[in-house]
Parts: structure tokens; C-alpha cells; sequence
RNA sequence: GCCGGGAUGGCGGAAUCGGUAGACGCAGCGGACUCAAAAUCCGCCGCCGCAAGGUGUGGGGGUUCGAGUCCCCCUCCCGGCACCA
């Protein structure tokens, strides 16, 4: 044994004895509990980063720990290898996206590998290979089938000068991240898959998901969004220039606010809405209005922050209650996709009506009322907006037979009214919308149509499936270099058999990202995956995942469309069939059992405005800070040049923002089990962590101390390890013993306690305390009369007992070392086969126990007591302490003691 | 803008059910060892104060014998907002 840690030495060895071994092998044993805990798969994007660290330290930490705990334990690991950034990489170093995706796989593999995770690496996968990506054409011809797959417009980013469709990334205030151009909305035609279709289930299955974290619930219910609303019509006798009515001479709206329908006093269409194309006809001002409607970006986000904007029409359509002419305009913020493409306006009653019709001088007319304090009505002024003007909790007002009537009643009689007059019905709505699939790029899985002029959209056989993506392509940054390659645009119409053309869109990487969990349970052959079945029986035995790791960032769409696909999954047969158990309506058509959401790991991020209004981003490492006189950042100055860059603030660790820090460096002068042991002690897993690699001295400087412990001490520990099991015989201790006995107990209690509810830096901590406590122990550590029949240290006993537990409540996050030293110090061979640690009830017996005083709630001093001390002699103890005499000198009386057991006594006196 | 989360010493964080705020580390300061440095070891370390004591968990209010923890309002930061993954 070396007397420095050599944490490369034992690194090396220990994985490969790993490797040789194949020790994280998965099979299915079914003699023991399973546990398939999967960390989401990372983007190939060149190296990895702190946030992969701390992701994947964590699932491994897991993963040991239920080995050790005897389940029979998966932990898979693969690439979401298709996507956006691969092309930009292209674009730039005219590198074809697939050399450059496999070489960063190889790259990032070796990393995870130097971290000594325990992965079944037989199971790899990268999404980007035909045989995985076979499968998503295959479901997606089922989904096609069923009816869960269809097509319909989509609006997309569009550059006018790449001509090409930009993603919402490559859109910088309202302009194409490379030309600088003003990107518009264009409408194309695109791929859906109906989830609103499934919208009931992945609502409903939210209450079957105890393992997930609240805050990820309720951020999917909001998603999903189910309201009751009205789909009502206002008609009207507007003609096209064909003379023909436009859309039956229905305006068709929706909204959740029937109840104020009688204070309608305009309606908003989108731009591209029939109403408003007609009226542009013969407005060239109107024309002018919608064509600047269409520019800017179609994110959410840029649509709720951005200046309302509109136009009248000058038509005008009839109100289904009343009868009056209201009119129409054409509104920025109403886009034709989402919903009818129109809305009702009700200025009184909707904060962003108020601001338009305030801005537009249109009229405001109140139509509920609310009671304030003392039961009188609010009074009502159109100078400024109330929040209450939005509240559900008033009464109809000015809304003639409806007045006095409750939000509730409102919807219900004005809902029965239109649909009396055949003009609408209450609806339920989703805010959840169709997942759109297409995108117009190169580096995805392509979609498998045909396009034939004589049959249409032909799907792709099974029998000629997959459709392989050409792996040479070079984007340049101007549309789909696939439209180019004629040798894969150019096949025969699968019905006719005439010259076709291919479907040149790829699928949304969230679609390779919604089922590579259930692949990598799939049983496996030599070559890879079962190839002729997407999942089968194995699949039965691992789903659904026992826990699952990855960034909040995924709370929402990821995990969302992962539900989804499993239960499309599902309901195609193939769980069924393949999986007897998916059959049985008991078991819960989730994916994921127990969700555990990773905090962010952030760091600054720099950037500069490119000449073109594009953004360029700086490494923090190329920057020097600039703090003010109050010592906050401010700024920063770019170290090439010396000029001023942007500081944006603190972000996710991410390559395009170029903010992300490569744990190489770390690894190499510290060892994977500093770097481990660094990131879990850092701060909890769910928690937001900003990078500092302050500490990382401290985490390899408790690593150190504990090589040198036992090296120092190995011999009189061996000296008891190898004679097998050896009783401590607590009665035999000395006082001190005890108490160090007692806390190395204690601690191991508190380290299971906050392993089970995945605290992981406290574990940290506990193995820090408990090597502290080992080297405090002194001698003598038996009572004096007393000694050992056998010839060892007695001190060596705690030691032998102390390390034990250490070594292994360490191994889940320093695998290495405690491998190393548990082989070494005679424990055993392999420290994964150990059992793991329980705290004995025995030590954890305290005779004496100290109790807090307080006085009127503020502390005072404290008595030490025996434990089982009755609650009354306490109090009388407790008012004979000088402490609390002194408050009672002044003739103060003593109102009431309160005792809580084994903590503490207030005693309030006034 | 909307949805979700967060804020505790100079820094990362701990405090499990409303009961001793600051565990365990980092940084810093003092000391030992050394020709010296590194490494290592020992001690101190929220703030104000010589001390007694006071004060303190982003800010303001409330409930309670007692609030970092519960309630109301506000500020700032982070994640998501459907084509980044």
C-alpha cells in the first residue's frame, strides 16, 4: 500500500477490472427486486460539462446503492445524437453532421468512462443510427394508420434570405441569426401527432405519478390546461370576390369568458384570417398592417411580450345575443393557428382587450360587477385597469335578462342560449397543442412518405423500412440539403409504381428522445438490439423505469411527449403483445415511476452583437471581469481585443452559448472520485447550482485524509479483519468510546435517511464527520478493569467498525477509492457485494440528554438531564437555573412552561 | 407577459414535523513543522461590541410561547413557454 493516494493508479485499475469482470452487465434476474434508474441521454455536443457531471454522478450514485442494497440493477446509457447543432458545426467547418456527431460520441464516451459510472455500455445506443431510428418510422406509420398522426399547416420561422426555415434559437429579435434579414411567418404544411387526443389521459395519470416531484405536476397540468369554454359564432353576410360567403357567414371564436359575451365590443382576427385577407383587398393601409403582422418570430414568449398592435377592418359582424354590428379588426397577437384565429374582445373584463381598447379608443363597456367591503358594488373606471376587473367571483351587470347571474350560471345560460339559436355549445379546451413533427432539416429521421402525382402521400412499406438518412451531406445553411440529393429524393410510388419523390422533412428530436428508455431495455443480440421487434419481453421486465435523472429544463415537453409516445406505444399493441403485463388495465401506462429533477449548473455567459444583428458568444475564459464600486459584475472585457462584451447574466451550461466548463481538467489533477465526490457535495441535486471550482481542493483534500487514515492504520485493522466478524462490546467501553460509537452511528442513521431521500451532499458530509470522529478516538477506549481476551488494539475495533461503514455509505459516490481500500484493509474482494450498513440500536443509546432553555423564546442557557426524567421535575429544574431566575427578580411571574421532549424548555414569564 | 422554482456568514451549503440558525466544507486569519516553500497538523472565524449583551435567514407585514420553516404583499435571480436539447 502507498502511503500517497494514487488516485490514478486505482482509478485505472479499478475500471479495469470493471471491464474485465463485466460487472455492470445487466441481466434480468428476477429472483430479486428490479431497478432500471436512467439518466437522460446527452447531446453529443463535444465534450462533456458539469451539468453531465453532476447528472450522471447522481444516477450512478443511485444505481450502486441499490445494487448494494440487492436489486437487480440497470443503468443504460446512449446519445441523442440528431440535431440542430450538428448542422450549425457543418455550416462552419464543412464537416458532414454524422463524422462529426460519431467523433464526439467517441470523445464524450471515453469521458463517462474515465468517470467510472457503472453502465451497461452492451446497451448503447445513439439515435442517429438507421437501426433506431427504423422504429420511428415505424410507429409513426402506425400513428398514420390510427389516425394519431395527420397533416395540416404549421407556421414556421422563415429567412428570406437563406430562404429557409429558421429555428426559434436562430431568431434574434425578430432576425435570422445569419443574414440579419427580419424573419417572417410562413404557413407550410406539416406532420401532427394528436396528443390533445391523449390530453384526458396524461392529465388523469398525473395522479398516478407519487414519484414525481409536485412542481413537475403542476407544471404539466398548467401545460395541458384544461378549460370549459363557449365556441360560439358572430354572423355576419361578408362575400369573397367570388360572391361566395365566407366560412358560412360564421366568425367562429372561443372563450372562457361567456359570462361577459354582453360586453363584447369588437372582435380580433389574425392576419391571415379570410375576414382580414378580404379587407386588405381594398385597404392598402390594411395590407400594409398584415404584411408587418407577419413578420417577427412565432415563440410564445416574443407574442405575450410584444406591443399589441391592430387595425380596423371596417367590417363589421352580428353579435349572436344582442344583435348589434361590432367590429372587426385584425390584431398582432391572434395567430391562425391557435384556436378559431379569432377571439372575442371584452375590454372591461380582459387586461389585454382594456390595454388595446385604451390605445385604440374603442369602447369599454362593463358587463360584471363585483361586491367590496361592506357589500357594496366596485365602481368602475375606465382610467386604469383593476385586477379585479378580471375576477370570476362577481355577477353579470348591463347584460340585460343575464344580470345578477354568477360566473357559473352566466357560461351556463348564455351557453344554452347560443345553442338554441344553432350559433354554439360549451367546449372543452386544451391549451395543449398538437405536437407538430416536421422540420425542415437534414440531420434527423426522415419521415417515411412518398409523394406521387397520381396517389398523393403514400407511406413508406414496413418492408422497406428504415428510410436511411445519406450520412455525407453538408448543409450550408441554406434549406434541407436533401432537396439537392437527387438519389434520395428519386423512388417509385410504392401503389403505382410511377416515379415519386421522397418526403424530405426529418422528425423532431423529441421523438428519438420519447422511447430510447424502452429500447435500451430491449433484449440484446451480438450485433446490437433485437432487430426484428421495436421492444419485446425483456422491455417487460425493466419498464417502467424505477427512477429517473435529468434537468428540470425537460419538466415540461420532454417528459410530456415521453408519456405520450409510451402509451401510443401501447395502444398500437405492441406492449401488449409483446408484454403480457402492459395488457392488464391495473398496471399504470407511465414510463417513468419516481422522476428526480436535476438543478441547473450555470455559468456566466458572455456575448457580442455580430454586424449582421447576429449574436456571438465568449467563453468565460476569454473574458476578464468588471465589477463596480459594490463589487457586482457589471460587465466584461474580451482579453483577444480588450473591448467591452456583454454579460448576460448566469445561464445552463450549454455549447451554443459557449459557457460550458469540460470537467477533463479536473479529472486528470484530481481523479474521477474528486470530481464525483465535488459535484455531489456541492449542494443538493434538485437545486440551481451556480459553478465554482472553489472546494474541489477541499473534496480531494478529504479523499487524501482518508487514503492516509488507512494507510497509517492498516495493520492493526487488517489485524481484525482477518479474523473474521468481531463483537464491540459497548458495555466494555469508556465513556468517550461510547459517545464516539454513538455518533458514528448516528451518522451512519442520518446518511441512510438522506440517501433515501436523495440529499446527497449530507451523505458527503457524514463521511467527512465520521473520519473525523475516527481520528479523535484516543486511547483509552475500555473502561478501565476491563480488557479484550484476544491480542488486538481496542481502538482498532472502532476504527475497523468506523471505516467499514464509511467505505461503503462512500462507494455509491467514490467508487474508486472504497473499491481500493476495502480490498485492501482485508473487508473483502468486491465492496459492490458488500451489505449495505445499518446503524446498531445499541449504540445509538444516550443515557443523558442536553435540553435548551429558553425564556419567552429566546435562549438562555441549557441543563443536562437524565433521559427518561419526568416532564414535571424538568420544569422545576428548569426554573431553578440562574438563567431564568433572573427574569423573575423583578417581581415577573412565571405564565406558562412548555416542554418539548428531548429538545428543549421555553418558559414564558411577563 | 404567463407557468414553475429559488434567495441563509466573504463563498457552497446544514437545520427531517413550527423548537439551540450557520453542521460539513471552501476562503481568510493566527500558530506548529521546515533553511524555505509546498504538503500536513492545531486553533480562531455571522454582524455590532472591550465586555455584558444586542442583532441576524432577500425586503415589508401577520399568526404563534416560539418562524429560515406557516400566511399575505413586494424585489431580485433561475428554468420553461411548443423548431436549442
Amino acid at each position: 500500500m502507498q502511503p500517497q493516494y494514487p488516485f490514478q493508479e486505482i482509478e485505472h485499475a479499478t475500471q479495469q477490472g470493471w471491464a474485465t469482470k463485466q460487472t455492470f452487465r445487466a441481466v434480468a434476474d428476477s429472483s430479486k427486486p428490479k431497478y432500471y434508474c436512467l439518466s437522460m441521454f446527452p447531446y453529443p455536443s463535444g465534450k462533456l460539462h458539469m451539468g453531465h457531471v453532476r447528472n450522471y454522478t447522481i444516477g450512478d450514485v443511485l444505481t450502486r446503492y441499490h445494487r448494494m442494497k440487492g436489486y437487480n440493477v440497470l443503468q443504460p446509457m446512449g446519445w441523442d445524437a440528431f440535431g440542430l447543432p450538428a448542422e450549425n458545426a457543418a455550416i462552419q467547418n464543412k464537416v458532414p453532421p454524422a463524422k462529426w456527431t460519431y467523433d464526439n460520441i467517441a470523445y464524450m464516451k471515453k469521458q463517462l468512462q474515465s468517470l467510472g459510472f457503472a453502465i451497461d455500455w452492451s446497451r448503447e445506443l445513439a439515435t442517429c443510427q438507421p437501426e433506431y431510428y427504423k422504429w420511428n418510422q415505424w410507429l409513426f406509420l402506425r400513428m398514420l394508420e390510427k389516425g394519431i398522426a395527420y397533416k395540416k399547416t404549421q407556421v414556421v420561422n422563415w429567412d428570406p434570405v437563406d430562404q429557409t426555415v429558421l429555428a426559434n434559437e436562430q431568431v434574434i429579435d425578430g432576425r435570422g441569426w445569419r443574414t440579419g434579414a427580419l424573419v417572417e411567418k410562413r404557413e407550410i404544411p406539416g406532420y401532427y401527432f394528436n396528443i390533445t387526443g391523449y390530453a384526458q389521459q396524461l392529465l388523469d395519470d398525473l395522479d398516478k405519478l407519487p414519484g414525481w416531484p409536485e412542481r413537475v405536476k403542476t407544471m404539466q397540468a398548467n401545460w395541458i390546461g384544461k378549460s370549459t369554454g363557449v365556441r360560439f359564432a358572430f354572423t355576419h353576410a361578408i362575400q369573397d370576390a367570388s360572391g361566395q360567403l365566407i366560412d358560412d357567414g360564421k366568425l367562429w371564436v372561443f372563450t372562457t369568458r361567456a359570462d361577459t359575451i354582453m360586453g363584447v365590443t369588437f372582435c380580433a382576427v389574425a392576419a391571415e384570417h379570410p375576414l382580414a385577407t378580404l379587407a386588405a383587398g381594398s385597404n392598402p393601409a390594411l395590407s400594409a398592417f398584415i404584411d408587418k403582422c407577419k413578420q417577427g418570430s412565432v415563440m410564445e414568449a416574443d407574442m405575450a411580450t410584444m406591443e399589441k398592435e391592430g387595425m380596423d377592418t371596417g367590417l363589421t359582424v352580428t353579435h349572436p345575443l344582442t344583435g348589434e354590428q361590432v367590429p372587426v379588426w385584425v390584431g398582432n397577437y391572434v395567430l391562425m393557428t391557435y384556436g378559431e384565429g379569432a377571439v372575442m374582445a371584452v375590454p372591461a373584463h380582459d387586461e389585454r382587450d382594456f390595454a388595446f381598447a385604451k390605445k385604440y379608443h374603442l369602447p369599454i363597456k362593463q358587463s360584471v360587477a363585483e361586491k367590496g367591503e361592506g357589500g357594496i358594488e366596485k365602481g368602475y373606471a375606465i382610467e386604469a385597469w383593476q385586477e379585479w376587473y378580471a375576477s370570476k367571483s362577481g355577477y353579470c351587470c348591463n347584460s340585460g335578462k343575464y344580470d345578477g347571474l354568477s360566473y357559473e350560471a352566466a357560461v351556463d345560460a348564455i351557453a344554452a342560449d347560443l345553442h338554441a339559436k344553432g350559433l354554439g355549445d360549451k367546449q372543452i379546451n386544451w391549451r395543449l397543442r398538437d405536437w407538430g413533427v416536421s422540420r425542415q432539416r437534414y440531420w434527423g429521421c426522415p419521415i417515411p412518405i412518398i409523394h406521387c402525382d397520381s396517389c398523393g402521400d403514400v407511406p413508406v412499406p414496413d418492408d422497406q423500412l428504415p428510410v436511411k438518412l445519406p450520412e455525407d451531406c453538408v448543409p450550408d445553411g441554406s434549406g434541407n440539403p436533401l432537396n439537392k440529393r437527387e438519389d434520395f429524393l428519386n423512388c417509385a410510388c410504392p401503389k403505382c409504381g410511377a416515379p415519386a419523390k421522397r418526403e424530405t422533412d426529418t422528425m423532431d428530436t423529441f421523438v428519438d428522445s420519447s422511447w430510447y428508455y424502452a429500447r435500451y431495455a430491449t433484449s440484446t443480440v451480438a450485433s446490437g438490439f433485437n432487430p426484428d421487434v421495436m421492444v419485446d419481453a425483456e422491455t417487460n421486465h425493466w419498464m417502467p423505469v424505477d427512477q429517473y435523472i435529468g434537468g428540470i429544463e425537460h419538466a415540461i415537453l420532454h417528459l410530456l411527449y415521453s408519456r405520450f409516445w409510451w402509451k401510443v406505444m401501447g395502444d398500437v399493441g405492441l406492449l401488449s403483445s409483446a408484454t403480457p403485463r402492459f395488457a392488464r388495465d391495473d398496471v399504470c401506462r407511465e414510463p417513468f415511476a419516481n422522476l428526480l429533477t436535476q438543478g441547473m449548473v450555470l455559468n456566466h455567459i458572455f456575448s457580442r452583437r455580430t454586424d449582421k444583428g447576429g449574436i456571438q458568444y465568449y467563453a468565460p475564459e476569454e473574458v476578464t471581469l468588471v465589477h463596480d464600486a459594490a463589487g457586482k459584475l457589471t460587465g466584461a472585457t474580451l482579453n483577444a481585443d480588450g473591448l467591452p462584451v456583454d454579460f448576460q447574466g448566469m445561464g445552463t451550461m450549454s455549447k451554443s452559448k459557449r459557457n460550458g466548463v469540460d470537467p477533463q481538467a479536473l479529472i486528470e489533477q484530481y481523479g474521477a472520485d474528486t470530481a464525483r465526490f465535488f459535484m455531489m457535495f456541492a449542494a443538493p441535486p434538485e437545486q440551481t447550482l451556480e459553478w465554482s471550482d472553489a472546494g474541489v481542493d477541499g473534496a480531494h483534500r478529504f479523499l487524501k485524509r482518508l487514503w492516509s487514515f488507512a494507510y497509517e492504520n492498516s495493520e492493526a485493522i487488517k489485524a481484525i479483519t482477518s479474523r473474521g466478524p468481531v463483537l464491540l462490546e459497548i458495555n466494555n467501553l469508556s465513556d468517550s468510546a461510547k459517545a464516539a460509537l454513538r455518533e458514528l452511528h448516528e451518522n451512519l442513521k442520518q446518511a441512510n435517511f438522506d440517501l433515501e431521500r436523495h440529499q446527497f451532499n449530507t451523505v458527503g458530509a457524514a463521511c467527512m464527520k465520521i473520519l473525523n470522529i475516527l481520528q479523535r478516538i484516543n486511547e483509552p477506549v475500555l473502561k478501565s478493569g476491563y480488557a479484550l481476551s484476544i491480542d488486538i488494539s481496542p481502538r482498532a475495533l472502532i476504527w475497523a467498525n468506523g471505516l467499514s461503514i464509511l467505505l461503503r455509505i462512500l462507494s455509491p459516490i467514490c467508487p474508486h477509492i472504497t473499491q481500493a481500500l476495502w480490498a485492501e484493509l482485508g473487508y473483502g474482494d468486491d465492496i459492490l457485494a458488500a451489505d449495505w450498513p445499518q446503524p446498531l440500536e445499541a449504540a445509538l443509546v444516550q443515557d443523558e440528554i442536553e435540553l435548551v432553555i429558553q425564556v419567552n423564546g429566546k435562549l438562555r442557557g441549557s441543563v443536562t438531564v437524565a433521559r427518561t426524567l419526568e416532564k414535571a421535575a424538568i420544569e422545576a429544574l428548569a426554573l431553578e437555573q440562574s438563567c431564568v431566575q433572573k427574569f423573575l427578580e423583578d417581581g415577573a411571574s412565571v405564565r406558562k412552561i412548555i416542554v418539548v421532549p428531548n429538545k428543549l424548555i421555553n418558559v414564558v414569564v411577563g
